[in-house]
DNA sequence: GAATAAGCGAGACGGTACGTCCCGTCTTAGC
DNA sequence: GCTAAGACGGGACGTACCGTCTCGCTTATTC
């Protein structure tokens, strides 16, 4: 899915192997350089010096900054990320465990730092959303909508409501929320204003399990 | 407001007078290039040639690219933009007429992109959107108020909702889906997807005016 | 005759002129760097920081390598080059004068360096040799011939004998004796071979002034 | 005398042996790349691929790249030129015969190459002109040498010269003329260009056998 | 209307990052 | 242990802008 340099065609390619520990490292690298200076902002120079590696090993691996930094987003779920994601919350979700997960996620500088990132690149370079949306966003959103029709079958939520279109107000509005205003996103705030959304479109999750 | 060169103190100051036109010509050069490579892809050398004039001429007018910028922005509504603002429509508005006016200036590729530059500039400088947000959102979002809140008189909206969060959640939607879905967004399928957004909100417009 | 960047079409170009004094500094520079490693070991990065001036500014001057090293060779005869060049022994030359002359130069080190160097890239540079023919040896060979009809006229040399072979073969066996052999090239080595060579090849100035 | 990597101190050492035809594939290439870009320009890289050999093949047999240049040189005389040197000529030298094989020779524009490569890489590696002085000129300076002592002993040349001194102003005066003056240097000039040489010098070979 | 002072265009200048190329060393697989 | 293949760190290349500076010329205003 990635453009990489050297397709595997051989069984064994000849010569020395590369280091895979590279990768990953420079792969590290490049996602904090992004999140930094954004896509522009990347040199290679700079990412192979935070990786502890030569310029010419960076060149030799990715055929463009572009797929460098499309490969470190696919790949650069933070740990904390990753946990939640594969959290029994993921499997028995319910909308608290969202609000909670979504909660604790956007509150962090960082998280906001590589969305604003990724707009901000999408008029020269949109494969790099695309690979966010389905890295990151795609199996997330698919939670939701588990947690969702778990409530509308609990009789939280009105029936007449399309699913995907309430991913989209509350996705958009969380999203506008914590880029556009960038005061009053603790991680406090940011539930409260994700209670009041809810309550908004007319989700109550009240009955099962108290909010905060 | 914008931090400018040279405080006009004195009524007329010796020497020859700056010509206002270049002020004009730099702005809209500024916005042109800002539109389509990002803030970090302005160059004042790009800028200056556009505008048909010296480099020096752009340094000595602004002190920094975030100024002009920031300027270029706060200046640079687009024709067609500052008629609808300026319409009956907008001293009584209606939602059909949001409705309207939203379609055609999201369906805007040239309007996607500066909004996608913005959010992609707020972590290293926020006060570009911090202008964008005084000079073009709030009054638009003002306007956008007030036909709800007529909506609200008329009944089409139910009493107990919040203004400002059923702007949150329009505006983010429509946010979300022009900038992270790139198709399907010519003006047809914006303003469908709108009211799909507002019947999921429970406003009610078709009794007052038929929906193209 | 030396390929520069800039032609001087306009009586007073515009802009800010070039610093007349960076030329010969970089000129003084790359003569040096040429000397001490050939014209592949020239780069321009360092010609730049002993000339201390940006990289920029030496190609903003030269087109190439090559047209640099020439300019350099054709100005670059060192000081007391040209007061040998231009003392009362060049119009009144004596073969004794060319004799003294030349066994100063050729036992420089620099000299001989230099000349290596020329050789070496003749095989891909002929025009730097070219260069140092017309500009060095020409007006050098001129002064010899002068010294050898005048001693032709007063006797010392055979009538019938060419003056160009006889400078060939002088020069030549010279050049033979310092780039070949490197050992025993002292001043008064040289000088005492020059003589061995000028009795060999019949010329007599021991009547007209003592040898050393 | 070359710097080799591997002395064979064992007869037969374990392991696979070195196969000897890549050692004068390696050499053959060695110098085309020398003639053809100096020493400095001579990499590795190219000779190996020019000989159809992996880079580190190369590194294994050489410690340095001017021991390799060396032996190539040492080695590396043209077939045409070892067939002049053992001919009878070089055992019953004539005049005539040095005259002949010389204008051959340095009429070669691959032959001038070489030279001019040498004579440039002397000011950093002089051991390499040293192992051609050896193996190459001296050879054929006792050659010439037996030559004119011969033509002195049958009454073509004065007694009271100095047969080294003669050499040193021939190859001195012919080496200049192919150097330094470029043109006119087709094998023709050349041998016309000799015969003045050695007028001017008092050898009379047309006594002997006719010249061309 | 001459002097003055700033505007303006043009280009020099020092500097930084770029992506490429080659270098010499190293590490692996296979013979 | 030799050979081929390629990874790796490193250095120089020539280019493209950058922001500052220094010129000559122009153009209003002020004395």
């Amino acid at each position: 899915m990635i453009h990489k340099r050297r397709a595997t065609t051989r069984r064994v390619s000849p010569g020395r192997p590369r280091n895979p520990d590279i990768d990953s490292a420079i792969l590290r690298a490049a996602l904090e350089v992004f999140r930094e200076n954004g896509l522009d902002g990347v040199g290679i120079e700079q990412v192979a010096e935070r990786a502890g590696v030569a310029r010419t090993t960076v060149y030799r691996r990715w055929i463009s900054k572009e797929s460098l930094i499309a490969e470190a987003i696919a790949k650069g779920r933070g740990a904390a990320e990753e946990k939640v994601l594969h959290s029994p919350i993921s499997r028995h979700a319910t909308v608290k465990g969202v609000v909670d997960a979504l909660s604790v996620t956007v509150s962090s500088a960082e998280y906001r730092q590589i969305v604003a990132r990724l707009i901000g690149s999408i008029p020269d370079h949109p494969r790099l959303m695309a690979v966010y949306w389905q890295a990151y966003l795609v199996p997330r959103r698919k939670i939701a909508a588990n947690a969702l029709e778990q409530a509308r079958a609990e009789g939280l939520i009105r029936k007449d409501t399309d699913t995907e279109i309430l991913l989209d107000l509350l996705g958009g509005a969380i999203m506008y929320r914590v880029l556009i205003y960038p005061d009053r996103s603790g991680e406090k705030d940011i539930r409260l204003y994700l209670l009041k959304l809810m309550k908004e479109l007319g989700i109550d999750d009240s009955k099962r399990a108290g909010s905060t």
